[in-house]
DNA sequence: AAGACGGGGAG
DNA sequence: CTCCCAGTCTT
C-alpha cells in the first residue's frame, strides 16, 4: 500500500506518526548551539550552513561565523574576501556569496530584521523551500513542512514512497504528505524531530530499524523494502578535467588571481591556469603559456618535477599538476588583465581558497 | 526538467 | 578505491 492509495483521510489519522516522533526527539535529540536560540539570523545562518552539509562538519563553521558576525549588521559590513575565507572549506561557495548579499539587503532594505514569514523568507537569495521553512517554524512558529534528505528518507520508507527523490515533479506529493503531518501546535518541534530522526535513526545506510518506534508503522520496514527506499536516480558520471597551474614566483611574492563565474570555485583564489583535454602539456606549451604572460623565465631557474594531485567534485574530476616557475623579473602590468597580482606568503594566508590550492600551498610550504 | 555547484565519510 | 549524501540557482 502506498500513500498515494491511502483512503483521503483527516490529518488525525496519521497523529499516531508526529506523536512518536514528538516522543523520540526529547530523549535522542543532540545539544545542538542554534537550538538554543529563537534569532532568526542566527538559525538563518546555521541552516545555510547546513544546506548539504553533514552537521558535524559544519558545525566549527558555525561556531567561526556566530563568533565573527553575531549579528546580520556584523555580516553585512564584513569585506566579502573574509567572508569567502571563513568558509573556506565548506564547499558550495555561492551560498557564501548568497548569504553575504542577503545579510546586506536585510541591513539596507529591511531595518536588519529578517522577513517574519515563510513567504518573505523565501524571496531571499541563497533562500529556498528547505530554508525559508526551517527559520520560519524555528524562529517563528510557522506551521510549514520542511523538506530536506532526512525527511524525504523517513517519509518514503514510513509510507511506502518509490517516487524518484531526486526528480523535482516528486517534490510536490511529498511536501503534501509532510504539510498533512505537521502538528499544527508543535511545527517547530516536529520539523526538528523528524530532520533529527533521519539522521540518526533512519539512516542512509544500516538504519536502526530494531529500535525505532515507528517499526511497525513503517510500510519499508514491514515490506523488507528499508534498502530500497528511498528511489533515487543516480547522478550522471563526473568529468575530467586537466588543470596545469603556472605557479610563477619572483622573489618573495607568488602570482595569485581571483577565479571568476561560470565554474567551479568562484571567487576563490589559485594560480594562473593553463587547462587541457588531456593529461600531458609538453613544455614548449608550458613556457609559451608563461611568455603569453610576459613573464620570462630565470636563467638559473631550477627545473622541478610538477607537483601532482586529483581533487574530486561532485561533477567533476580535476587532475592538476602544479608547475612552480621562477621569473627573472616581475610579470609586466599586461598580467593583471589576466587578473594576477603578486601576493606574499602572510597575504596568501587570508585569501580565500579551494582544497586543492590550500593543500598544495601548505605542502610547498608557500 | 536537467545541469552546475564541494567536500567529507563509510565501507 | 567506490559509493553515498543533497539545497539552491541557472539554463
Amino acid at each position: 500500500m502506498s500513500f498515494s492509495s491511502l483512503p483521503s483521510t483527516t490529518p488525525d489519522s496519521y497523529s499516531w506518526f508526529a506523536e512518536a516522533l514528538l516522543a523520540w526527539y526529547p530523549r535522542h535529540r543532540r545539544d545542538l548551539p542554534w537550538r538554543h536560540t529563537h534569532d532568526p539570523y542566527l538559525i538563518w545562518l546555521s541552516e545555510v550552513i547546513l544546506q548539504q552539509t553533514r552537521v558535524k562538519q559544519g558545525l566549527p563553521y558555525y561556531k567561526t561565523f556566530s563568533t565573527a558576525y553575531p549579528t546580520v549588521q556584523a555580516l553585512a559590513a564584513a569585506p566579502p574576501d573574509e567572508v569567502l575565507r571563513h568558509w573556506q572549506g565548506l564547499g558550495y561557495y555561492s551560498r557564501a556569496r548568497n548569504m553575504h548579499y542577503t545579510a546586506q539587503q536585510v541591513v539596507a532594505e529591511f531595518g536588519s530584521q529578517f522577513p517574519d514569514s515563510y513567504a518573505g523568507l523565501l524571496k531571499l537569495k541563497g533562500v529556498g523551500q528547505y530554508t525559508a521553512a526551517a527559520v520560519a517554524s524555528f524562529a517563528y512558529d510557522e506551521r510549514v513542512a520542511v523538506l530536506d534528505g532526512n525527511v524525504f528518507r523517513v517519509l518514503a520508507r514510513v509510507f511506502g514512497q518509490h517516487h524518484d527523490i531526486a526528480a523535482p515533479a516528486s517534490r510536490k506529493l511529498f511536501q503534501q504528505l509532510a504539510d498533512q503531518l505537521i502538528p499544527a501546535d508543535q511545527p517547530a518541534e516536529f520539523n526538528q524531530a523528524i530532520m533529527e530522526f533521519g539522521a540518526l535513526q533512519c539512516t542512509p545506510a544500516k538504519p536502526d530499524c530494531m529500535f525505532c518506534p515507528l517499526q511497525s508503522r513503517c510500510f519499508a520496514f514491514q515490506h523488507g523494502l528499508v534498502a530500497e527506499l528511498p528511489v533515487k536516480s543516480k547522478a550522471k558520471v563526473a568529468r575530467t578535467r586537466y588543470f596545469h597551474y603556472l605557479v610563477l614566483r619572483h622573489a618573495d611574492t607568488v602570482y595569485l588571481r581571483k577565479r571568476g563565474p561560470k565554474d567551479i570555485w568562484e571567487g576563490l583564489y589559485d594560480f594562473a591556469l593553463h587547462e587541457t583535454d588531456a593529461p600531458e602539456l609538453p613544455g614548449a606549451d608550458l613556457l609559451a603559456a608563461v611568455e603569453q604572460l610576459g613573464g620570462r623565465v630565470a636563467t638559473d631557474q631550477v627545473e622541478e618535477p610538477a607537483v601532482a594531485a586529483r581533487h574530486v567534485l561532485s561533477h567533476q574530476k580535476v587532475e592538476a599538476l602544479f608547475h612552480e616557475i621562477w621569473l627573472a623579473a616581475p610579470l609586466p602590468a599586461t598580467a593583471t588583465s589576466a587578473g594576477l597580482a603578486a601576493y606574499r606568503s602572510r597575504e596568501i594566508e587570508q585569501l580565500p581558497k579551494s582544497i586543492l590550492i590550500t593543500n598544495y600551498i601548505s605542502k610547498k610550504e608557500i
